[in-house]
RNA sequence: GGUCCCAUCGUCUAGUGGUUAGGACGCUGGCCUCUCACGCCGGAAACCGGGGUUCAACUCCCCGUGGGACUACCA
């Protein structure tokens, strides 16, 4: 491992869709690569069977690429330091684990599941940390042949001795753990696969990863792991543990707590590059106070030093915060890109509408939308087959004067010889003189007649968008209507 | 219970011995001769407690307290 290349990895088990807080890992480690010119490594933890599925698999993958958090190996990507699932390697693991019995350093395990059972129940009934024993640590080889005779299959357990593990972590510091309080443990099951903190060692160490960045929940694997590193024989890596991501009440953010997959936000309409922002603040900063930042200057300004120690609440609030600056202040036919899908969603025939009065529409309402999904409602009033007046419009259309200046603004629709573009500003003068009503009250009454609400984008913007066609319909239908009857 | 980690506004954070403790979300007042939103200008809002160290502690040390993670033949 070279100082100035360093070599990275996210190593996900496929048991689910990614989690953000996953998915944060993930981007530490990918702009802690990209930041120092380093690589990226994905690697697939899929030793257990039952729980790991290639759809959650090819899932995760389809969400990395989204946050466009893209890897130099992995699954389709060979990098000669492959393969890249846990499931392809199992002969390399067999490998060492044969190193290691010779070695002394581990032993086989004859215990039943129930056997091991029963003595963490009596450990946990004394008030005593559930651990191993240390039952099958010394067994003679004749007693281990009657075991095998009997049928069973071992596992195979890390012996563990006294002393103290010490490692510096980069974000953390100093770091030290008492092994005389850790119980052996296995290192691989009795149905011959590893268990995760071994084959995590080799896996990093055959691919040289250089500096292992996760979550501080593995705070402890890492002190077991720094003993196999030492039993192999191999240099271990620099180790960085962030702060987890919490839920509201401040546990550990999980399904309980409402959205977590990454997937989730990204049907609900919240952008990649601002799950990526958010993901990127959230326990950290930028430095100079920034928030908003783009893909480039938060690699530029990534460093570990800025990581924070404690955990962080996911803040939704912050998060669609984030997402409407997105949506306000990008570029318009991207956007318009990116909404279609959603606006197919809200029942719209897409393919047959036209794209320049679309982007209009689009550009008119995105100051509402705070996430992609809400572009179905507020889209509405531009649609004859959609326009209703609210309960609200109604009730403005009932107050003193309304219907009078909806009549006017008939007239002076029928007058106009403009196209909706220029006559606007004439048309509310030329009402505001017919009636004598101004601001609020000549205002609002041709908003709920005109877009049948309350609230929505300035007028001219709905003027300039809707046909004089439309805009004369809908007056005429308000006149026409229970509102506009003759008192 | 054991081991380990953590501790600045409600939330995310800046701050590395001397600051009116800064910013952002949220909340809130005002402005933008229509609404909501946006935008702009304001406001309320924090150093967990106790001991040290020091001329001086939010900052360093210790002890409490509080919160969290881990305690599997899951990863």
């Amino acid at each position: 491992m070279t100082a100035d290349k360093p070599r990275v990895r996210f190593a996900p088990s496929p048991t689910g869709d990614l989690h953000v807080g996953n998915a944060r890992t993930a981007l530490f480690n990918w702009m802690f690569a990209r930041h120092y010119g380093g690589e990226f490594i994905l690697r697939i933890e899929d030793t257990d069977p039952v729980r790991t599925s290639r759809d959650f698999e090819y899932r995760i993958l389809e969400d990395l690429a989204w946050l466009s958090i893209d890897w130099d190996e992995g699954p389709g990507k060979e990098g000669g330091k492959g393969p890249y699932h846990q499931q392809e390697r199992l002969y390399l693991y067999d490998h060492y684990l044969k190193n290691l019995i010779e070695a002394g350093a581990v032993y086989p395990c004859y215990c039943t599941e129930a056997e091991l059972e029963a003595e963490r129940a009596e450990l946990v009934f004394r008030k005593m940390m559930p651990r191993y024993m240390g039952k099958c640590r010394n067994l003679s080889d004749s007693n281990r042949k009657t075991m095998t005779d009997q049928g069973r299959k071992p596992s195979y357990r890390f012996r563990i001795g006294a002393g103290q593990i010490e490692f510096s972590d980069l974000i953390r510091g100093a770091m030290k753990f008492d092994a005389g309080a850790l119980g052996d443990f296995i290192i691989v099951r009795s149905n011959g696969i590893p268990a995760y903190n071994f084959a995590v060692v080799v896996d990093d160490h055959l691919m040289t990863i250089s500096h292992v960045i996760r979550g501080e929940d593995h705070l402890s694997n890492t002190a077991l792991q720094l003993l196999i590193y030492e039993a192999l024989g191999f240099k271990p890596p620099i180790f960085a543990h962030h702060s987890l991501i919490l839920g509201k009440d401040r546990s550990k953010l999980s399904k309980r707590h409402g959205s977590v997959a990454v997937r989730e936000f990204r049907e609900r309409g919240i952008l990649p590059e601002v799950l990526l922002n958010y993901l990127a603040l959230l326990g950290s900063s930028f430095g100079g106070g920034r928030e908003v930042c783009t893909q480039e200057e938060m690699i530029s300004s990534f460093s570990l030093d800025r990581a924070g120690k404690s955990g962080a609440i996911f803040d939704e609030d912050k998060l669609n915060w984030l997402n409407g600056i997105y949506i306000r202040q990008g570029d318009l036919e991207r956007l318009t890109e990116r909404l279609l899908p959603y606006i197919r969603a809200a029942g719209h025939d897409v393919d047959n509408l036209d794209r320049a009065w679309l982007e209009r529409v689009i550009d008119a309402v995105r100051g509402d939308l705070v996430t992609l999904s809400d572009i179905g409602t507020q889209m509405d009033i531009f649609f004859d087959d959609r326009y209703a007046l609210s309960g609200e419009a109604q009730q403005v259309l009932r107050e003193e004067q309304a219907m009078n200046v909806v009549r006017a603004l008939r007239e002076s629709l029928e007058q106009s010889p403009f196209s909706t573009d220029e006559a606007y500003h004439q048309i509310m003068a030329s009402v505001a003189k017919k009636t004598g009503v101004k601001g609020k009250k000549l205002f609002m009454p041709i908003r709920a007649a005109v877009t049948g609400k309350v609230r929505g984008p300035e007028l001219d913007k709905v003027f300039a968008i809707l046909s004089l066609e439309s805009l004369r319909h809908r007056a005429e239908d308000v006149i026409s209507g229970p509102l506009g009857g003759r008192r």
